[in-house]
RNA sequence: GUGGUCGUAGCUCAAUGGUAGAGCCCCAGAUUGUGAUUCUGGUUGUUGCGGGUUCGAAUCCCGUCGAUCACCCCA
């Protein structure tokens, strides 16, 4: 039994791991590079007032913060978000608008981990930075929509829940309720679906409101709601709004969304939210004192729960095999059958290598048969092996398992032209 | 942070308070120039950890750590 393990909430990558989550970010990049985004990064940690000045109490309360040596608070970051805020107000004076931008990296939050959820995961988040249009949105909404697709995930597997916190700003402002019970609104109406019905009744009345009428105007708020007409027209032109749903009751728990509001969901599986965003048109503004107004929005993906949506997919696994079979393998492995040869033969390693040719060998003396073995081992599509017939080499496809000569000062063109070739399937007997 | 369930070999699991086991995986050999199969042998445990009850604890009790589920909320 091992005496040490990982820190409670946080997971080791094995290889197989690692292939995986490299497989998600190149998806993540791929399809935010098809978009016209732009890759950036931000620092691990920041100091603990930035997240307290715009996150509100749900991520502060799970903030993963220390001091350190110099009395500093400090806290690991628990989403992105305050970070882009932080650097683009400062320079975004750098960058013509509106700046669409991506990154992908570790976040940390301090809560009891579960299925789907740890204490650090891995998000993609893209936002357009200073563009205030409902196009903006819609362009979001479709990245969200291509990732998934991208992911092999189709349209009966996942839904976009979609709605605008607007349509309840301009409720409270009708109902005459002070604006200072707009954040426990948001909160109760977060909860609508899940709380019981007599408790969400008394907290509505509490702030002069009843049950009956609020579920009477989410009903009414759907997919023909003005508020969501030019985003639909957009979705709709690009073949997308099939993936979207309303749903009044998406109003998300971070503070700072002012619009449009969005949550990808599975559909099959009930798993956690994979991703969510929205605009936030006030947050720059804020972050900078004033000085910097800069409409914005914005979404994450997280590798957890997409990692296990991806898992319980069967459309999803033919990317996966593909990736894993191109990165995990090698091209040619080399069988030193006579260590005399194995001088030459590592010349040819580093030749094979140097041409761009992903190879691998047995770097201790082993026979032959281990060394097939290992070639199969390391999904190896070549064996090159070097023997008494050296200068000859021995060329072995291990799917065909056709042998062919090659001359040693061939070899190398040999091999590049052989590996351009499509693979051919094993028979299957 | 609160509550429920669970914790045995690297993995999946067995063992009714009485000597801790199997399969898979891994390593070596059978097999000295060809991948499979098969066979043989081998490694692996302070039964998560720490106390307690008992002649005797993987088993019962308490605590603790971890996993998981629910609350909370979300990636």
């Amino acid at each position: 039994m091992a005496t040490f393990r990982t820190v409670k909430g946080f997971r080791d990558f094995f290889p197989e791991d690692c292939a995986l989550r490299n497989y998600i970010f190149d998806t993540w990049r791929q399809v935010a590079r098809r978009y016209g985004f732009v890759e950036y990064e931000a620092p691990l940690v920041e100091t603990t007032d930035l997240y307290r000045k715009k996150s509100g109490d749900e991520i502060t309360s799970q903030l993963f913060c220390f001091e350190d040596k110099a009395g500093r608070e400090i806290s690991l970051r628990p989403e992105v978000t305050p970070s882009l805020a932080r650097m683009a107000t400062t320079r975004q004076r750098d960058y013509k608008k509106p700046m669409k931008w991506f990154q992908i990296g570790s976040c940390f939050r301090y809560e009891e981990p579960q299925e789907g959820r740890s204490r650090e995961f891995i998000q993609f988040n893209a936002d357009i930075l200073g563009d205030a249009s409902s196009g903006t949105d819609a362009e979001l909404v479709a990245l969200a929509v291509d990732v998934m697709l991208a992911f092999g995930i189709k349209a009966e597997d996942f839904v976009i829940r979609l709605s605008n916190r607007q349509i309840w700003t301009q409720y409270l402002t009708e109902k005459a309720v002070p604006e200072e019970h707009a954040t426990t609104f948001l909160s109760i109406i977060d909860k609508i679906e899940r709380a019981k019905p007599e408790d969400t009744a008394e907290k509505l009345s509490n702030i002069g409101l009843s049950l009956e009428d609020v579920r009477a105007f989410m009903t009414a708020a759907d997919e023909n709601h003005p508020i969501f007409a030019t985003l639909r027209a957009d979705l709709e032109a690009r073949g997308l709004w099939q993936y979207v749903r309303i749903d009044a009751s998406i109003v998300r728990g971070l503070a700072y969304y002012t619009g449009t509001v969005f949550e990808v969901f599975d559909l099959k599986h009930g798993l956690r939210a994979v991703a969510g965003g929205g605009r936030y048109d006030k947050l720059c503004a804020l972050m900078s004192d004033g000085s910097v107004d800069m409409p914005s929005a914005g979404f994450a993906m997280g590798d957890v729960v997409l990692g296990i949506l991806l898992s319980k997919t069967p459309g999803a696994q033919f990317g996966i095999t593909d990736y894993l079979n191109s990165q995990m393998g090698v091209d040619a492995y080399v069988v030193v059958a006579d260590e005399a040869q194995r001088a030459p033969a590592l010349a040819a390693v580093q030749a094979l290598r140097a041409a761009g040719v992903r190879v691998d060998f047995a770097m201790t003396a082993q026979k032959v048969g281990k060394q097939f073995q290992a070639a199969e081992n390391v999904k190896a599509r070549f064996a090159l092996v070097f023997g008494a017939e050296y200068p000859q080499v021995q060329m072995k496809n291990l799917v065909s398992r056709e042998q062919t000569m090659v001359a040693a000062e061939d070899l190398a063109s040999t091999v590049v032209q052989a590996v351009k070739q499509p693979l051919v399937g094993k028979l299957i007997a």
